[in-house]
RNA sequence: GGGUGGUUAGCUCAGUUGGUUAGAGCGCCUGUUUUACACACAGGAGGUCAGAGGUUCAAGUCCUCUACUACCCA
């Protein structure tokens, strides 16, 4: 084995491996409840980034442990279609190229976009391959499969003959760069500062006039009606009157209506009903009329007399110049308001009235608050639940519709002839009403997070019945970014009640957003992306995903440093090397691996009292979804205890040749097997691979199976908690300790032999044993041993180092400095003496005697009197000084 | 306007039924080529857990308020 881990060299093979021995593809058998995971579908837009590495990480260590549980083990990966974002990159490419979509006409375009979205899963699978996904590649779908399609025009269907999907015209979203309507999700507000204009508008029939501030002054041409609270007394009188629109010269009537809010403005507001979802409700309680202004692409249509041809912000400055000329500009404010933006290219929304499909999602809404309030699924962390009750208690209805050519096609036809609607899941041929073959589907397709909502079920084979549906669904696990519980997680829930009848999973896992090191979101027009497979070549991937999730919590954002990605490059060669010195250490002839459990000495008992105790608390942890708290954990046990004490201590017993030491070498290889199955589903190259190279120095019988990956994993061995081990080790530890601090801290050469005497009552014969190790690990010699405490008398040129359960004492020869021992005492005894007090404190107070739990008051009081104890000694080495 | 999170060591963060002297990684200081590992080892410094009040025998942890900050919704 090489001196250092080279990730590079092992990773590939190993995947390799694991994909040909079929481990990915789950076994259904029905006599086990199966564990599912299906993968949130990254877009064919590109290439994976770290947040996807994320989820995969996660999701993969989710898998792999089940896997390794012995669930049947489905984690099915997919790719998303992703609507306008991937129509948008392949329109780029073509603009080089120097096309556009309209040159090429819908169905080149299309075919363009399926070989752009071929290329994309290709580098995508490749990637999570990269990654160490354990999916199950034969099961893996794409949205615009003929498969998840079906599924899609099933459900539009179905909701459209039970009348919860309609077509109507609404004030919708209209992104002017993308040419398409949006979502309200699809929007993001942000706080603009901008302007409000007050305009006066003259009476039609007298000379009065009514002032009105707006802060979009273009959307003058569009008024149909001047609206007022019917309850403010200023404008009594006007209403019923009408007034002249500036620069159109239309007259348009007051109203009274109760939306207005008189506190704004002048208490009079414009309305313009095909251009604001406030005024649009307006003009259907008062009937009036809608006039739109509008091209698609936002310059000013014919409705806008003068303006015609103008984009819409030119055609505010045109018309703030001519009110103004006309003395009809009565003030100007400044004023901040909240502007829609487009969430993938941040254009400005315009509000527009349209005729677009939605679906009415009260309905649906309200089995899904149920499944959560009753307990079915449960989402972490809780916090969440709040958030997604409050946006379902509220939800508006979804607009699906997309001016868009990449995606699922509506399944509408409408007929030229009698003008009805044929809805249909196999393609029309002709009217469902009156048979007229002269039909014509409707353009546009629907929106992409319509065809994720059904993906729980559509890839298990739904509207069919399928085996895989019936035996898999629903699933266990949705795991997650909660930038998409409301995009994806909540429509999940809706249509996977409305179509099957139940949950499509019982828990949501939400993990947090990854940002950069400044703390920022990564962007690629920031250019703080990280890239995941440029991060794996550099660190290895196991320590990306440590770094991914060591020591995060669900739902928290992190910080991706290379600080993180070199702790896990860290950890990961010291796995490497704890390995290869318990390798080098089994003699080729002599691999006995067999634990003669009733002969192990306290260093064994203790590691595997402590093994033990890890495994039990890192499956709690697992159990609740505490991944980064149960990886912090296994890290702690296997640096801090088995590297930093165990493999030391054995080295000297692996040393000690001739005598009839029990070998350590059962025990090495125990704790480090199966501590690199617990770790398995974590870093699962490095275990695999050190796992193998364990494998092959120990006899052909030690396991049965042919990957780690397929092992079973550890249970916690209760008979191997051992107390006393644990404190006799702790003893040993303390010891060594305190001898290495005084070392350090008398400056003492570090090649240099000192003598050290030891008294440790009680435990003297536990610790005697330690005696070499002791030597070795603090660099003493020689250890004697004390049968008596060593009071120590005045003058002399003796360190006594006083510690919990024994006491070390160290002739320094003349290297004693009295100042500095007599502050180091004094400080240790008033440490000491507070603890005391505190300790005295507490168990003198009643109220803790009587409503403590029992446990604690004996714990409280056992320590008081160790710290008494330890008290009194030191205050006995202090008076050596006086 | 409504809601949620964060505020813990110089930096980045853990700390999950309230119960030892609050932890880690990185950084910092001192020392070490001790044959698994310098991607390491040994030792050390560094914290009134944002502030105030409350509940409790006991609060980083529960409650209330305040400040700052980030995000979500409207």
């Amino acid at each position: 084995m090489p001196k250092a881990y080279e990730p590079g060299k092992v990773e590939a093979k190993w995947y390799q491996f694991w994909l040909e021995k079929g481990y990915f593809k789950p076994k259904i058998d029905p006599e086990k409840k199966p564990f599912v995971i299906i993968m949130p579908p990254p877009n064919v837009t590109g290439e994976l980034h770290v947040g996807h590495a994320l989820t995969a990480t996660l999701e993969d260590t989710i898998t792999r442990w089940h896997r390794m549980k012995g669930d049947p083990t489905l984690w099915l990966p997919g790719i998303d279609h992703a609507g306008i974002a991937a129509q948008v990159v392949v329109e780029q490419l073509l603009a080089e190229e120097g096309l556009d979509r309209h040159q090429l006409g819908r169905e080149k375009f299309i075919e363009r976009m399926k070989q752009w979205a071929v290329k994309c899963r290709q580098t995508i699978a490749r990637q999570h391959q990269r990654l160490g996904a354990s999916c199950d590649w034969s099961n893996e779908h794409f949205t615009l499969d003929e498969g998840p399609s079906r599924a899609v025009r099933t459900a539009f269907v179905r909701l459209y003959n039970k009348g919860l999907i309609y077509r109507g015209e609404r004030i919708i979203n209209w992104c002017p760069r993308c040419a398409t309507a949006l979502s309200d999700l699809e929007v993001d507000h942000k706080d603009i500062q901008g302007h409000l204009y007050y305009v006066r508008y003259h009476l039609a029939e007298d000379d009065d006039f009514i002032t009105v501030a707006t802060t979009r002054p273009e959307t003058i041409l569009g008024d149909t009606a001047v609206a007022v609270n019917p309850m403010d007394k200023r404008f009594k009188a006007l209403i019923g009157k009408k007034v002249i629109l500036p620069a159109v010269n239309r007259a348009i009537p007051i109203v009274a209506d109760e939306a207005v809010d008189p506190d704004f403005g002048t208490g009079a507001v414009k309305v313009t009903p095909a251009h604001d979802p406030v005024d649009f409700e307006v003009a259907q309680r008062q009937g009036l009329p809608l006039v739109n202004i509008l091209n698609p692409d936002t310059t000013m249509n014919e409705n806008a007399g003068p303006y015609i041809g103008l984009d819409r912000f030119a055609c505010r400055k045109a018309i703030l110049a001519d009110l103004e000329k006309a003395g009809l500009l009565v003030k100007v404010e400044p004023y901040s308001h909240s502007v829609g933006h487009c969430d993938r290219c941040q254009t400005v929304i315009e509000p527009v009235a349209s005729k677009q499909w939605f679906i009415n999602t009260q309905p649906l809404a309200q089995a899904a608050i149920n499944a959560v309030l009753d307990g079915r699924i449960t989402i972490i962390p809780e916090r969440f639940t709040k958030v997604y009750l409050n946006w379902m208690e509220n939800i508006r209805d979804w607009c699906i519709s997309r001016q868009l050519w990449w995606g699922h096609r509506i399944p509408v036809w409408y007929c030229h002839d009698c003008g009805e609607l044929t809805v249909t899941i196999e393609e029309a041929e002709s009217c469902h009403y009156c048979g007229s073959a002269n039909i014509e589907q409707d353009p546009d397709v629907l929106d992409t997070w319509f065809s994720s909502a059904l993906w729980t079920h559509s890839t298990l084979g739904w509207p069919d019945d399928t085996e895989e549906l019936r035996y898999f669904y629903p699933t266990t696990v949705m795991e997650t970014g909660y930038d998409i519980i409301f995009f994806w997680v909540a429509r999940m829930i809706m249509m996977g009640l409305e179509d099957t009848g139940d949950i499509p999973f019982r828990t949501v896992y939400l993990h947090g957003l990854i940002r950069d090191e400044k703390g920022e979101k990564m962007s690629k027009i920031k250019g703080n992306v990280l890239n995941p497979i440029e991060t794996l070549e550099k660190y290895g991937t196991d320590a990306l995903r440590f770094a991914l999730s060591t020591g995060t919590s669900p739902g928290n954002d992190l910080k991706l440093t290379t600080s993180r990605l070199e702790a896990g490059r860290n950890f990961a060669n010291k796995l490497w090397n704890a390995t290869r010195f318990v390798v080098r250490s089994i003699e080729p002839n002599r691999a006995d691996v067999k634990i003669q459990w009733e002969l192990l000495p306290v260093e064994d008992r203790w590691i595997l009292s402590r093994h033990s105790r890890t495994i039990s608390s890192v499956t709690d942890l697992m159990e609740d979804f505490q991944f980064g708290e149960a990886q912090r954990q296994l890290y702690e046990f296997l640096w801090g205890e088995y590297c930093d004490w165990y493999i030391e201590i054995a080295k000297v017993r692996l040393r000690s040749v001739g005598e009839e030491a029990l070998s350590p070498i059962p025990v090495l290889v125990y704790v480090l097997e199966t501590s690199l199955r617990l770790l398995h589903p974590y870093m699962p190259f490095v275990t695999e691979e050190l796992w193998q190279n364990l494998k092959n120095r120990l006899p052909s019988g030690w396991q049965k199976v042919e990957s780690i990956m397929v092992a079973t994993y550890p249970e916690a061995d209760e008979e191997a908690t051992d107390p006393q081990a644990e404190r006799i080790m702790e003893a040993v530890i303390e010891i060594i300790h305190s001898i290495r601090n005084a070392r350090a801290q008398y400056k003492v050469e570090s090649a240099r032999w000192i003598e050290a005497q030891i008294y440790a009552g009680d435990f003297m014969s536990a610790i005697a044993p330690y005696s070499q190790a002791i030597q070795t690990l603090a660099r003493v010699r020689p250890v004697t041993f004390l049968d008596n405490r060593r009071e120590g008398q005045a003058g002399e040129n003796t360190l006594v180092l006083v510690l919990k359960e024994s006491e070390v004492v160290i002739p320094m020869e003349s290297m004693i400095n009295v100042e500095a021992e007599r502050r180091r005492l004094q400080e240790e005894i008033e440490q000491s003496q507070d603890e005391v007090a505190n300790l005295e404190a507490r168990l003198n107070d009643e109220a803790f005697l009587t409503k403590a739990p029992a446990a604690i008051v004996d714990r409280e009081r056992s320590k008081l009197a160790v710290k008494k104890d330890k008290l009194e000694r030191l205050k006995q080495q202090l008076s050596r000084f006086d």
